[in-house]
DNA sequence: CGCTGATTTACAGCTTGGTTACATCTTGCA
DNA sequence: TGCAAGATGTAACCAAGCTGTAAATCAGCG
């Protein structure tokens, strides 16, 4: 499987050569103009390298690098910084990055750091990525979109996938509403919802033999669900 | 002020390799040659990070790890193993490790990753969230909302896991019930109520084996509670 | 339009935890 | 030592607020 490289940057003529190199070398290549847009690519679409541009739209490489560290997400991170930018090396790494370059710099050049930044973080750490999951007579594949129970095919939606990845990620643990909002919706605040319970229940007749007493999805009142495996 | 690292691994050679690494970083060295020791000089120096070998004389490294974060021993900790070892990754993080590294790596590599866990905790701040605690013949698991008695399964209610949260925050002091009502409770200022002696009752009753007699949870007359472990 | 999936609404339980009420215990003092 | 006042222990009650879930509404898309 390829590997999957999210590149921020809000200049157009960058942006094009980077995803050429990168694609000639066999990447798969996403791109995003501005801080928000990375951000939510870099959350949804669980990249397994983000090329950060320091300067950007909406919010800086700086920012997103903090924010995405913040939320777990550890994702390695390559920061482009131009030269003669007042950014301190020490803060960029301090902020959470893997590496930096210097503009102007060779494609080759950061391919070598790309290559090592990869290679440094390929040994599968705590948020290794999640390709498929098995418990008890269910299977998810999060790469195919697939699911079965029994053997029989599950139909998913691509919303209840997401909630599944979560929970798998973080089984064991009880997670909020609130983060699910966050991490899986992507809404900053809202009040009130009951979206999030809909949900469980949708999932609960999909994947429990007995819905109302839920085996994997379990209700802890006043804080949250967690997923038990 | 340096870093202090523990190392707890009984392999001289990769001892003595990881020693002069990590020293020539400039970090600050402690070893360990078995489990035992290691979980000694990790409560008695207080390192800032400890390095871990699953296979160890006298006490696991995975047993090492529990009973320090059963003991409330926040410090990071990374954890070694043999590639091959059958170690359930989730199992090792579960315990309570930051990370592992699996043999044979690179010290670059574990160099990047001890750094990467150092960030990330320092970032957490000094009160560091506390995900297990261990008294007597309970356990207490704030992450997953789960507790035990004798090993059999304990209702702790939210509000009961706040409590227990913050007396073991400041497990061997007194707390008075305005500081349980301003902190579990987030009330700025009740006059009078009975609400903080209720809860105390209720979690003696769960808690203490023989509830009149508290051997935890201590009334200090006029002013407030305490918990011993 | 009609379809699918996502979200909101509405309402029926259910759980929790603050209050109350009364029993006990502590403490300070005569 | 005995007593009174105040502090604490504890059981029971029930309102407030959560949660489960079906049904209605909304949004995107071909």
């Amino acid at each position: 499987m390829n590997k999957k490289v999210l590149i921020v940057e809000d200049d157009e003529a960058m942006t094009v050569a980077l995803r050429d190199g990168f694609e000639y070398e066999g990447y798969q290549v996403l791109t995003a103009g501005d801080g928000k847009v990375g951000l939510n690519l870099a959350q949804e679409e669980g990249p397994d390298l983000i090329l950060l541009d320091v300067m950007l739209p909406k919010m800086t490489g700086l920012d997103v690098c903090r924010d995405l560290r913040g939320k777990g997400v550890s994702t390695p991170i390559i920061m482009l910084t131009a030269r003669g930018q007042e950014i301190d090396k020490v803060l960029g790494l301090r902020l959470g990055a893997d590496d930096y370059v210097t503009k102007p710099f060779s494609f080759m050049e950061l391919l070598a750091r790309t290559e090592a930044v990869l290679r440094r973080c390929s040994r599968s750490g705590p948020e290794a990525s999640l390709s498929r999951f098995d418990f008890g007579d269910i299977t998810i594949d999060f790469k195919s979109h697939e699911a079965t129970k029994e053997g029989q095919p599950l139909d998913l939606s691509p919303r209840e996938f997401q909630l599944m990845e979560f929970f798998l990620r973080h089984r064991g643990e009880v997670v909020t509403r609130e983060q699910l909002l966050d991490s899986v919706w992507g809404y900053d605040t809202i009040p009130f919802t009951r979206t999030v319970d809909t949900h469980i229940a949708k999932l609960r007749k999909k994947i429990e033999s007995s819905p109302s007493e839920p085996r994997f999805l379990i209700t802890v009142h006043r804080v949250g669900y967690k997923f038990l495996s």
